[in-house]
RNA sequence: GCCGAAGUGGCGGAAUUGGCAGACGCGCUGGAUUCAAAAUCCAGUUCUCGCAAGAGAGUGUGGGUUCGAGUCCCACCUUCGGUACCA
């Protein structure tokens, strides 16, 4: 077996590995701790996709590069087991979504297993697992336990939250009602997509256009009891917390997007008869702004304070719940039936189409406090009651959303900001037809004329508060987080509902104590929809549904838990897997937290991250973990693409189509010029050329030719399947290929051939140190023990240095380019020296680890290299005693001069002169001026 | 519309952060080896002109700064990803 087999080596290294616990990580870190993690996958029925080694190669390269310079690293490796497809194929099939989910569980470790990632699978771990449930409840035992202390911007024990005498005075449910509304973990009722049809509610994802992606069923939306999540009392330490991270700038901008802090002043306008204007504003500077706002008035919310003197009208949300006193006799009907229209508009068609505003007018005025101006009062959609107070005064001269309202229904437009000078469309602002929206200086506002906006909007704000009329005031786009779902497939909620003796409600609940954790999910007969607008639990027998405890009677919470919860906090069990006591020993925690280096797909850029920064910040502030941010490190591995696919477009004649003039219609189709359907034609590279920029059909110029590359789909068909991958070329060489495709953080294209190429080079690093044309594995009779000469030498510490720098930057595809430029020089040594053989091939092993082992125990070592010392390097070693400097004139390349390395600057420019290019290109003109760059290069000026 | 990322040979991509553009790999061309092929090895491969030496052009487009720009500045174009009336 002379040649490079990866069929044989990869499979015996494996189980090397994995019968001696190589990769085995302390209980406790005792010197310099590492912890890498990989975004955990859900383990769908499709198996491991060319995208998820991506991410766990580069983390696999760093942990195993780490080991070799002495750190202890922390690599675990689990699953996101909780999921809708699993209980889609429960309902189908009838067997418990437990079954196909540790199936699919058992794919997924084989194959991440038979790549050779250095994980501890003594610390795998699943979601669905029932010890793992059990925390996870424990954590949301947490949460409800818990209410935020704006004072001290933390989250505190409920025991704590003070409460007011006149709550107190109401008696022992009144307390609890006051609690409940301050937990972090409450619920509420929101809107969930029913699907009649189906019989079942659906996720979000699950609604395509407002009908069911299954079967295309209608949707209605129906308020039904959630449990969510207090995530916006967390908003701003979320948004400040994000200032220490090592992420990349795009990602916090995302996450700073979604929490969306913006910072203006509420405004109550007056809407009782205009004639007691004068007396509520004076009552108003006595009493002071209201915490909440008092029935004689409607609060709004702007981030324009400077403008209020442009406003022209109100706009409030359809669920207002002023709607109805505002509502004149007169408008009453068209005001319902608006109303009716909006709720029945999913959140997507609210936004969707042309987005044409719609709104109707309540037949009420308001008074504006600035200037005593009656403002009507209108119901629109574009304004949305989950935000800021649910109402807005608007100022057409200067919003976009409020001109384009007042536009269609011909509502008055005061300018009150002029432009700065320099602004463009400043004539269109000026004859009101466009909005203007930037900042500039007062005008028609009284006495704040001629003032820039910024001070306009700070004195306005400061004279409302004197007032008593407004406050300033922050507010965010981040919602509460709803955290139920109607699912069986998920972790139960261990929360118990008090009922009286007919199975009724009482309305007070508690915990399930949490040392009979965990709620284990019932047993359902099949789980098939129940047809009603509740959670599948509710099929659950009386045995489970109902629990005594105390002398009360309850029914268990038969909502589940999301997908997300499960992963808030994995990273945490599995530095203490085993722990039955509690879900992580605060020592270990102390001890590997935070994680040190996070990769993962960009898709779980806002919500995974920021719900678990979420939870996070919660156990800390509970004690129960010690960094109040997770994720030190964060990194983003890029999309892999499928192979660069060449498209011709054809009509039905046969005839081809340009590219160029191809539309796609309504239905995503491929259109000609003539509104006719067009055929796709896949081409092969043999059938096309570049003309210029683009592509066309090979000999038709004028037809041009779409060539880019798709994400991979089932439908597409053009998946690449990791197995086949390792049986062609070996673990080592799929390893490789990811790693040398580009970029980690690039999106970049498959490409078959590519697989071939670092195939091809992992051959030759073999043939350079295995004598090939021999029976046994033995060395290659070109590897000797002698010292390296000075050119091999400098090529061993210049390949050392690049591939330790590149490694430590995590640039993975150059580390290898030099890895290989290493081998393209050693092949074709007659005399290999041992010595450097051996470096090479510990540098290798991050990259290729089962080549690596293979070569090192046939260098004649009997201990696997995954603790050997990296090699390092001599700079000395890398010093060329001369130097070849190019020689630029006015800007271009004209020649090049040998010098000695050492060569000081007079005797540069002096070897310069003597060349004999120079001096032809000098001939008859004047030196104006040397450039001298030390070791780089020199440049001559000349006239 | 807004936000973000990116535009370099036939393709994937390199370029000590302002200093020889195209490292490395794929593909392609030619050669060696072979009865032949596979495999392997060697050489070439940005484009245009030229037998060659060489000359000119060249990092999405147009301007600018500089002895020198893929890299910095200004304006624009294209592609990909995300997002959707948040007052």
């Amino acid at each position: 077996m002379p040649r490079y087999n990866p069929a044989e080596i990869e499979p015996r290294w494996q189980s090397f590995w994995e019968q001696n616990k190589t990769f085995a990580a302390p209980s406790l870190p005792s010197g310099d701790k590492l912890y890498v993690l990989d975004m955990f996958p859900y383990p769908s029925g499709d198996g491991l996709h060319v995208g998820h080694p991506e991410g766990y190669t580069a983390t696999d390269i760093v942990c195993r590069f780490a080991r070799m310079r002495g750190r202890d690293v922390l690599h675990p490796m689990g699953f996101d087991a909780f999921g809708l497809p699993a209980e889609e194929h429960a309902i189908k099939t009838g067997e418990h979504p437990r079954v196909q989910t540790e199936k699919n569980i058992a794919t997924f470790t084989r194959q991440l297993k038979m790549l050779g990632f250095s994980y501890d699978w003594d610390r795998s771990l699943a979601t669905t697992d029932v010890e793992y449930v059990r925390w996870t409840q424990w954590i949301f035992l947490v949460l409800y336990d818990t209410w935020f202390d704006p004072e001290s911007q933390r989250g505190r024990a409920i025991a704590e939250l003070p409460i007011p005498e006149s709550v107190a005075a109401q008696g022992e449910n009144a307390v609890e009602a006051y609690r409940d509304a301050h937990r972090l973990a409450y619920e509420d009722d929101a809107l969930v997509n029913w699907c009649p049809a189906l019989g079942t509610v659906l996720a979000n994802e699950e609604v395509v256009d407002g009908r069911s992606e299954r079967g295309n069923h209608p949707v209605q939306r129906l308020p039904l009891r959630q449990w969510m999540l207090r995530i916006t009392a967390y908003a701003e330490r979320l948004l400040e917390g994000l200032d220490d991270l090592d992420w990349p700038a795009g990602i916090k901008k995302l996450q700073q997007d979604w929490i969306g802090r913006s910072s203006g002043a509420e405004v109550d306008f007056y809407i009782g008869p205009p004639a007691e204007f004068e007396d509520w504003k004076a009552r108003r500077s006595d009493t002071g702004f209201a915490s909440a706002a008092p029935e004689d008035a409607l609060r709004v919310y702007t981030t324009r304070p400077d403008t209020l003197f442009g406003a022209t009208y109100m706009v409030i949300a359809p669920e207002h719940p002023l709607v109805e006193r505002l509502t004149t006799p007169e408008q009453s009907a068209a005001v319902t039936r608006y109303r009716e229209a909006a709720s029945f508009k999913s959140d997507r068609e609210r936004t969707e189409g042309d987005r044409t505003k719609t709104g109707v007018f309540t037949g009420s005025h308001a008074t504006n406090p600035v200037n005593g101006q009656p403002v009507p009062v209108w119901i629109a959609d574009y304004v949305l009651a989950s935000y800021g107070t649910g109402a807005i005064m608007a100022v057409p001269a200067h919003d976009i959303r409020d001109h384009e309202f007042a536009v269609q229904f011909g509502l008055p437009i005061v300018r009150v900001v002029e432009p700065p000078a320099d602004a463009e469309d400043r004539e269109a602002v000026a004859e009101g037809r466009v909005c203007f929206a930037g900042h500039g200086t007062a005008i028609a506002s009284g006495p704040y004329d001629g003032l820039p906006t910024e001070q306009v909007k700070q004195q306005i704000t400061d004279r409302l508060t004197e007032e008593g009329l407004g406050r300033h005031a922050i507010n965010y786009k981040l919602r509460d987080w709803l955290f139920s779902r109607q699912r069986f497939w998920g972790e139960p909620f261990p929360v118990l509902h008090e009922v009286d003796a007919e199975g009724n409600r009482t309305g007070r609940k508690r915990t399930v104590p949490a040392e009979t954790l965990p709620v284990d999910l019932p047993h359902l007969d099949d789980f098939k929809p129940h047809g009603r607008p509740e959670p599948p639990l509710e099929k659950a027998s009386d045995e489970w549904l109902f629990v005594e405890l105390d002398g009360r009677r309850y029914k268990r919470e038969t909502n589940t838990m999301p997908q997300w919860a499960g992963s808030c906090w994995y990273f945490l069990r599995y530095i203490d897997p085993k722990n039955t006591e509690q879900f992580v020993s605060p020592e270990l925690e102390r001890a590997w937290m935070p994680v040190d280096l996070y990769v993962g797909g960009a898709e779980h850029a806002v919500l995974h991250l920021l719900y678990s920064r979420f939870w996070h910040k919660v156990l800390y502030d509970r004690g129960h973990v010690s960094v109040p941010e997770p994720f030190q490190r964060l990194v983003n591995q890029g999309m892999i693409l499928g192979e660069l696919e060449y498209t011709a477009y054809q009509s039905d004649g046969d005839e081809f189509i340009s590219s160029a003039e191809v539309r796609e219609n309504e239905e995503g189709k491929a259109v000609g010029p003539a509104g006719n359907v067009l055929r796709t034609v896949k081409l092969e590279e043999s059938q096309v050329e570049k003309a210029g920029d683009h592509f066309v059909l090979s000999g038709e110029p004028a037809i041009r030719v779409d060539a880019r590359s798709f994400k991979m789909s089932k439908s597409r068909g053009n998946v690449v399947n990791p197995d086949a991958i390792v049986r062609d070329y070996g673990a080592d060489s799929l390893r490789l290929y990811e790693m040398f495709m580009g970029p980690l953080e690039a999106t970049k294209p498959w490409n078959m051939s590519g697989v071939g190429g670092v195939r091809n080079f992992l051959d030759r690093v073999w043939r350079m140190i295995v004598d090939a044309r021999a029976e046994e594995v033995t060395l290659a009779a070109e590897v000797v023990d002698a010292e390296p000469d000075e050119d091999s030498l400098r090529m061993l510490h210049r390949t050392i240095r690049s591939v330790t720098e590149d490694t430590e930057a995590m640039s993975f595809n150059t580390a290898i380019a030099r890895m290989m430029e290493f081998v393209n020089y050693f092949t074709r040594q007659e005399q290999r020296p041992r010595a450097a053989m051996e470096a090479f091939v510990l540098l290798l092993s991050p990259y290729a680890p089962h080549l690596a082992e293979e070569l090192w125990k046939t260098l004649g070592h009997d201990q696997t290299l995954a603790y050997q010392p990296w090699p390092t390097w001599d700079e000395a070693a890398l010093v060329e005693s001369t130097l070849e400097l190019p020689v630029q004139i006015n800007g271009k390349m004209r020649a090049k001069i040998t010098v000695p390395a050492d060569l000081d600057q007079a005797g540069v420019t002096e070897a310069v002169m003597a060349n004999d290019r120079v001096q032809a290109a000098l001939e008859g003109k004047k030196l104006v001026k040397t450039v001298v760059v030390p070791g780089r290069m020199v440049s001559l000026v000349v006239k």
